[in-house]
RNA sequence: UGUCCCGUGGUGUAAUUGGCAACACGUCGCACUCUGGAUGCGAAGAGUCCAGGUUCGAACCCUGGCGGGACAACCA
C-alpha cells in the first residue's frame, strides 16, 4: 500500500497514520521527530531502524529530526561513542543540520524544572538507602510501601535538593523522587527515582554537576523543551508513558506524543551492546569493526551499502509485535543492491592450474570482457588470456555427478569471454592423488563474440591467465552463528552457537590484474562467487585483501547438497 | 498472580478501517542466459490463536479463554 498523501513509495505503518491524522486535523502543522541514542556503545543493525523511521519521516514528511545524545549516565558514557555514531547515521544517509544535541544541554534546565516539582509538593528527597528503596518498592504483584521521608516539608526538600547539588553529600546519600503513588500496579510509578548522587565527570559538563537526571526525567523534558512531536521508542518504553505524561503534565509543558513500535531482530546474530561487547572481548571476534558483526562499522567494513541497509530497514516494516527478520532478507537487499552496481571481475579463489596444450606457447590475446550487464554504461575492459591459467578448484570434478555443467575428464566447459576447452589429461600428486592440474585443448572456433561456431556447452566458468593474474588474500565471511536464535536455549550460552566456518581466510587467490587499482572499500563482483569489497582497513598498496560481502544465489550448491542427501 | 502491549502462510508485513486475505523474502518448477548470477513466467504454502456473540457479511467490533512479550537499576 503506497502512502497516497506524500507521494512517497514507502509501505505505511501506523506511525504514518498517526502522523498523517495530526497533520490532517492540525494538531501539528510540521512534524519533529528526534534520533536518541546513549553514546555507551556502537551502533548495530537494530539501531538503524530507529534511525530510518526518525530521520526517514522527517523527510518524507517535510519535517526536522534532532539528533539527541541521552547522555544522563557519567559512568557509562564516552565521547569516542559519540563520535562513532555521528560517523554511522551521516554513512547511513542522515542528515541533522546543526541540530545535534545533548540531554546533558539541558541540565540547567532540568534541574530548575525539579525545583518546580517540589514546590508544587510532587517531588521529596529520600534519605533511603538504595537496599531499602528497593524493598518498599515492592513487587509487580504487590503494593510497595511508601517511604518515612515521603512528607517531609518542601522547605525542606528545597534545602536538601539544593545540597545535594552543591555537593555536601556522598553518592547514594539522597536521592530526589517523584511523589506518585507507590501502590501503583505500575512499578515505574511507584515514586521514581529522578536525580542521584555521582560523584563523576561527564564527558561534556565536565565537574558542574554531582547529581544526574534519570532518564524518564531527561527525556520526555528534553523532548518537550525541543519541542518533539512525535517521540518514538521502543516497546519496552510502553509502560513508561504513564511517567512520560505524568511529569509532562506535571511541569504543564509543551507535550510531545511518546509512541512505541517494536525493536528489530535478525536471525543469526545477536543485538544486545553486552553480548557484542562479549565478542570482541573474549576474542570471538577481532574488533567492533569484524564485519562479522551486525554494527554498522562492522556492516560497512563487510562491503555492505546504506542504501542495502536502509532498504532492509524499510522491507522490515514497522509494528507493535515483536519479530525476527530472516537474514535472507538482509542479504537479498545487499545482492539486490550490488547486482545493479558492482563491477564484475574473475577471481579463482582455489585455483587449478590449466594449461591449453595447442595453445601458443607466447601468445596472449587480450578478451574483451563486460564490466556490468546490468548497465551497459559501465562499459567493458581487456582481460588477458594465455596458455595457462587457472580455474577454481570446484568447477572440476574426477568424477562428476549429474547435472555437473563444469569440467571434468573428456568434457568440454567454456571459459567466460574465452574460448571452449575440453579436459584431455588429469595429472595427480603421485603421493597424495590430489589433482594438481588439467591439460585441456581448446577449439579456436569457439572465440567468444566471434560466433563462429555453433558449438554449444552447457557450462561456463571464470578463469585467470596464470602469468598475468595478482595475488590477494580473500577472506569468506559466513554467518556468525549456526542457529536462527543463539538466545533461545536457555541452558546454553549464546557463544556455544558460534559458527566455527564464520571466516575462511584463503592467503593466495588469483585475481584478474585489474584488480590491481581497486580502492578501499570499492565493492566488486567476483562472478559465479559473490560480491566483494577491498577492506578498508587491512589492505594497502602491496597487499590485497577482499572482504566477501555475500554469496552469490546458488543453485548448484542446493542441487548437490539434494544429491548428498539422497546417498 | 498485578498492570500494560501483542497474536494473519516457514519468515517479515498488508488488507480501501465491516466486503472474495495481498505483497516481499524464502521454497519449488519452467523459460532465457557465455555468471548454475540477473531477468521473465508459474506453483505450493495461512482461512487470520481458540470459543462464543453482534451483523446479510468479521482478520477487523464485543465477551471469555489460551499463548507470547515488557515491568521489581540510584541503566537507557
Amino acid at each position: 500500500m503506497e502512502n497516497k498523501n506524500t507521494g512517497s513509495t514507502k509501505p505505511t505503518n501506523f506511525i504514518r497514520e498517526i502522523i498523517e491524522e495530526d497533520l490532517r486535523t492540525g494538531k501539528h502543522t510540521k512534524i519533529h521527530t528526534r534520533f536518541p541514542p546513549e553514546p555507551n556503545g556502537y551502533l548495530h543493525i537494530g539501531h538503524t531502524k530507529s534511525i530510518c523511521l526518525n530521520f526517514g519521516l522527517a523527510e518524507d514528511y517535510n519535517g526536522l529530526c534532532n539528533l539527541r545524545f541521552d547522555d544522563t549516565n557519567p559512568t557509562k558514557e564516552e565521547i569516542e561513542y559519540v563520535e562513532s555514531i555521528k560517523e554511522d547515521i551521516k554513512w547511513l544517509g542522515f542528515d541533522w543540520g546543526d541540530r545535534e544535541y545533548y540531554a546533558s544541554d539541558y541540565f540547567d534546565q532540568l534541574y530548575e524544572y525539579a525545583i518546580k516539582l517540589i514546590k508544587k509538593g510532587k517531588a521529596y528527597v529520600d534519605s533511603l538507602s538504595g537496599e531499602e528503596i528497593k524493598e518498599y518498592r515492592g513487587a509487580p504483584t504487590e503494593a510497595g510501601k511508601e517511604s518515612s521521608y515521603r512528607n517531609r516539608l518542601i522547605e525542606e526538600n528545597l534545602d536538601l535538593f539544593e545540597r545535594m547539588k552543591a555537593g555536601e553529600f556522598k553518592d547514594g546519600e539522597y536521592v530526589l523522587r517523584a511523589k506518585i503513588d507507590m501502590t501503583s500496579p505500575n512499578m515505574n510509578m511507584r515514586d521514581p527515582i529522578i536525580y542521584r548522587i555521582r560523584h563523576e565527570s561527564h564527558h561534556r559538563t565536565g565537574d558542574k554537576w554531582c547529581i544526574y537526571p534519570m532518564y524518564d526525567w531527561a527525556h520526555g523534558q528534553s523532548d518537550s523543551i525541543e519541542g518533539i512531536t512525535h517521540s518514538l521508542c521502543t516497546l519496552e518504553f510502553e509502560n513508561h508513558r504513564p511517567l512520560y505524561d505524568w511529569f509532562i503534565e506535571a511541569l504543564d509543558i509543551y507535550h510531545p506524543q511518546q509512541i512505541e513500535f517494536a525493536r528489530l531482530n535478525v536471525s543469526y546474530t545477536v543485538m544486545s551492546k553486552r553480548k557484542l561487547l562479549e565478542l570482541v572481548e573474549e576474542g570471538y571476534v577481532n574488533s567492533w569493526d569484524d564485519p562479522r558483526m551486525p554494527t554498522i562499522s562492522g556492516l560497512r567494513r563487510r562491503g555492505y551499502t546504506p542504501e542495502s541497509i536502509r532498504n532492509f530497514s524499510e522491507k522490515s516494516g514497522i509494528v507493535k509485535r515483536n519479530s525476527v527478520v530472516d537474514l535472507a532478507l538482509l542479504e537479498h537487499s545487499i545482492r539486490e543492491d550490488l547486482n545493479k552496481k558492482a563491477k564484475r571481475v574473475l577471481s579463482v579463489l582455489n585455483p587449478l592450474k590449466v594449461v591449453i596444450e595447442n595453445y601458443p606457447d607466447e601468445k596472449v590475446e587480450e578478451l574483451e570482457a563486460i564490466n556490468n550487464p546490468e548497465d551497459s554504461s559501465k562499459g567493458t575492459r581487456k582481460l588477458p588470456f594465455a596458455k595457462t591459467i587457472y580455474i577454481e578448484k570446484d568447477d572440476f570434478r574426477e568424477d562428476p555427478p549429474k547435472k555437473f555443467f563444469r569440467l571434468a575428464p573428456g568434457k568440454e566447459v567454456r571459459l567466460r569471454y574465452a574460448y571452449i576447452i575440453k579436459c584431455e589429461e588429469v595429472i595427480k600428486d603421485p603421493k597424495t592423488g590430489e589433482v594438481i592440474e588439467l591439460r585441456c585443448s581448446y577449439d579456436p572456433e569457439t572465440k567468444s563474440g566471434t560466433g563462429s561456431s555453433n558449438k554449444k556447452v552447457k557450462g561456463t566458468i571464470h578463469w585467470v591467465s596464470a602469468e598475468h593474474a595478482i595475488d590477494a588474500e580473500v577472506r569468506l565471511y559466513d554467518r556468525l552463528f549456526t542457529v536462527e536464535d543463539p538466545l533461545g536455549e536457555k541452558d546454553k550460552d549464546f557463544k556455544d552457537f558460534i559458527n566455527p566456518d564464520s571466516l575462511e581466510i584463503i592467503k593466495h587467490s588469483k585475481l584478474e590484474p585489474s584488480l590491481s587499482n581497486a580502492e578501499k572499500g570499492e565493492r566488486f563482483q567476483f562472478e559465479r562467487l559473490g560480491y566483494f569489497c577491498l577492506d578498508s582497513v587491512d589492505a594497502s598498496r602491496d597487499r590485497l585483501v577482499f572482504n566477501r560481502i555475500v554469496r552469490l544465489r546458488d543453485s548448484w550448491s542446493k542441487i548437490e547438497k539434494e544429491q548428498q542427501g539422497q546417498k
